[in-house]
DNA sequence: CCAACAGATCGTCGTCCAAC
DNA sequence: GTTGGACGACGATCTGTTGG
């Protein structure tokens, strides 16, 4: 490094140098530098805002990552790391600071694909069959269920979005493209009870799922999101999380993840099963299909010659 | 009228996942 | 394998309802 460049770098502050990185726009997502912010302002806090950035060593740096998220998950700390490390190259390259490393010994660490959270079937099954469950809370696991979508989708839904006659309905994906989730015949069953009203006739527009109690003036959702029949607002990712958890003690993912392991179960093909989840990624996918011992040892059966009875 | 309650929402941080 | 944008999780908090 030359000697200019280290004497400017001496005179920077973490709090000075987190800032010139952060003022310099990188991406339009303000998510990304609102995780940017979040991981180095915990860094450099636990290191001294004030301090030099050129006396703070590798080590340090080391030391303040696995304080901080030594024991988060694999992702957790990848992602973080990843945003530090990009900041002090950032000092190193663009402005020619002395600036420390991320140290080689706090290395990225493999993301291990194995923890899924399925829940067996015969657990979504006796759920789903419980009678002390309200209609609206039993369409909608079942219908996650038998879908496979993710919950937001499935909230999302309104009334005419819903080919009952297909049992099916779009949801529109991040690149605006159109993609169809089906479900079978218990949603099927459910779904023109959840529709109905108390006079008898039957919801024909709006949200297919409704929160219970009308919107409070304070948090008056936007008209989309309002049944035009019953003034009620759409249920909210929130309490729909609540719900399945103080029922089931269950995460609404979980529906989805177990679905796609139960498919696997069955030896579905992985394509089948990409096609149901909507993964465009394979290893995506791949994470919840896990053969158990019983499809192994019917695989291997495969491979033995034929026994010839002569 | 008040306190307890429960549904609904917010704020913030953690995790997922598909493009690269 | 890496990255960063999108999305989920979860405790805290807000708000309307209910029973006394």
């Amino acid at each position: 490094m030359p000697k200019v460049a280290a004497l400017r770098g001496g005179h920077i502050t973490l709090a000075a140098a987190a800032d010139a990185f952060l003022a310099t726009p990188r991406t339009a997502n303000p998510n990304t530098h609102r995780a940017y912010a979040s991981a180095i302002d915990r860094v450099i806090a636990l290191l001294g805002r004030d301090r030099p950035l050129a006396e703070v060593a590798d080590a340090e740096i080391g030391a303040a990552l696995t304080e901080l998220w030594g024991r988060c998950a694999p992702a957790t700390w990848n992602r973080n790391r990843a945003a530090v490390t990009s900041w002090l190259i950032w000092c190193q390259t663009k402005k020619h600071w002395a600036a420390p490393s991320v140290p080689a010994d706090a290395e990225r660490r493999k993301e291990s694909a194995d923890e899924t959270r399925a829940v067996a079937k015969t657990t979504i099954h006796r759920l789903l069959s419980r009678r002390d469950i309200p209609l609206r809370e039993k369409t909608l696991w079942r219908m996650l269920y038998e879908t496979a979508a993710r919950a937001t989708e499935i909230l999302a839904l309104n009334v005419e979005d819903l080919d009952l006659e297909h049992r099916r309905a779009p949801v529109r994906s991040k690149g605006g493209a159109i993609e169809w989730v089906y479900w079978d015949s218990g949603t099927s069953h459910l779904l023109p009870r959840l529709l109905r009203l108390p006079d008898g006739s039957t919801r024909t527009h709006g949200p297919v799922f409704l929160s219970e109690r009308r919107p409070v003036p304070a948090r008056r959702p936007g008209a989309g999101d309002i049944c035009p029949h019953t003034g009620r607002a759409r249920l909210g990712y929130d309490r729909a999380r609540v719900l399945l958890d103080t029922y089931a003690g269950l995460d609404l993912h979980q529906l989805r993840h177990s679905a796609a392991t139960h498919l696997g179960e069955a030896e579905v093909p992985l394509q089948l099963i990409m096609g149901k989840t909507r993964h465009k990624n394979p290893r995506t996918a791949m994470r919840y299909v896990k053969p158990g011992p019983e499809a192994i040892a019917k695989a291997t059966e495969v491979l033995a010659p034929r026994r010839r009875t002569h």
